[in-house]
DNA sequence: GCTGAAATGTAGCGACC
DNA sequence: GGTCGCTACATTTCAGC
């Protein structure tokens, strides 16, 4: 599954990461090479799915969207009708922004953001109808003091 | 602190959430306007903080960080000097993807991306050595069953 | 605020080493 | 694996509406 990648392509991610709207150019200055071999690298990377997508990051209280919950999920049912049903109300509900399967007493832990209290509770009580859940624990941020999206590829070297 | 944003400036954001890379152009189709109006907007909302910044998501299993842990911690201690040594920390360790201060008794979460259990065992020890911790339970993701870094728009509307 | 167009920059690809 | 250069397209700016 993981790729192999040398210390070049390791730079041009870490260049991607930071600012995905550099050109090629600037990104081969960067990693002490030129253009064509940049590009193939990208190229070569996007195709194997190391890079997924690029995207624009938005400020999520600028939008309005000023509360974030972080949701503990135990459930009593562990068969596959009631997990498929779970996953398709999580993946139709954009306000669910992250969701893990876990180890442990926890079943499940749910990142979402919505625009306040109130809307959460909305998210909560259709979530609960929709899909039968034993426990349920709401861990509300009062400031998000880190969030980055950045992968930290010095530690992922083998 | 929420920024004015009409119909249009959602669509466009909407889009480059989608996919960062799509041109002036494109956009302009999809939005049903031309290509000034767009870039007008967008420079706009760079400049007000709205689109923080374009990056590469890249796939974590593929870069071999196939271990993420969800970090509760308590603490006995609320003063200012211990929670900025805290935040030093954070800040200081590329593998804490994000870090809340949460309201109720557990105090903080993290999301904590690394290699391997090993890896993480070696946050943690560092952790505690460098700031007083009073309880830490990890949660061990087996599976990440959602993951975006979209925000809802449409549940954004005043 | 929009349109259309000019000028500058960049991506994408081919020929070649 | 790499450099170089060409062409088509994109971004950015600006004059006129």
């Amino acid at each position: 599954m993981a790729a192999r990648l040398d210390e070049m392509d390791r730079k041009i991610l870490a260049a991607l990461q930071e600012d995905a709207s550099l050109s090629l150019d600037e990104i081969a200055r960067r990693v002490s090479s030129s253009k064509t071999p940049v590009w193939n690298r990208i190229r070569r990377m996007k195709e194997s799915g190391v890079i997924l997508r690029t995207t624009a990051l938005l400020d999520a209280e600028a939008l309005g969207l000023e509360a974030c919950f972080f949701v503990l999920v135990r459930t009593s049912e562990h068969d596959a009708g009631w997990q498929g049903k779970f996953l398709q109300v999580l993946q139709s509900r954009p306000e669910v922004l992250e969701a893990h399967r876990l180890a442990g007493d926890i079943d499940y832990i749910l990142k979402v953001r919505v625009k306040n209290a109130r809307a959460y509770d909305t998210f909560y009580q259709a979530l609960i109808s929709e899909v039968r859940i034993y426990n349920v624990t709401a861990l509300l941020s009062m400031e998000e003091i880190k969030s980055t999206t950045i992968l930290p590829l010095g530690l992922a070297v083998d």
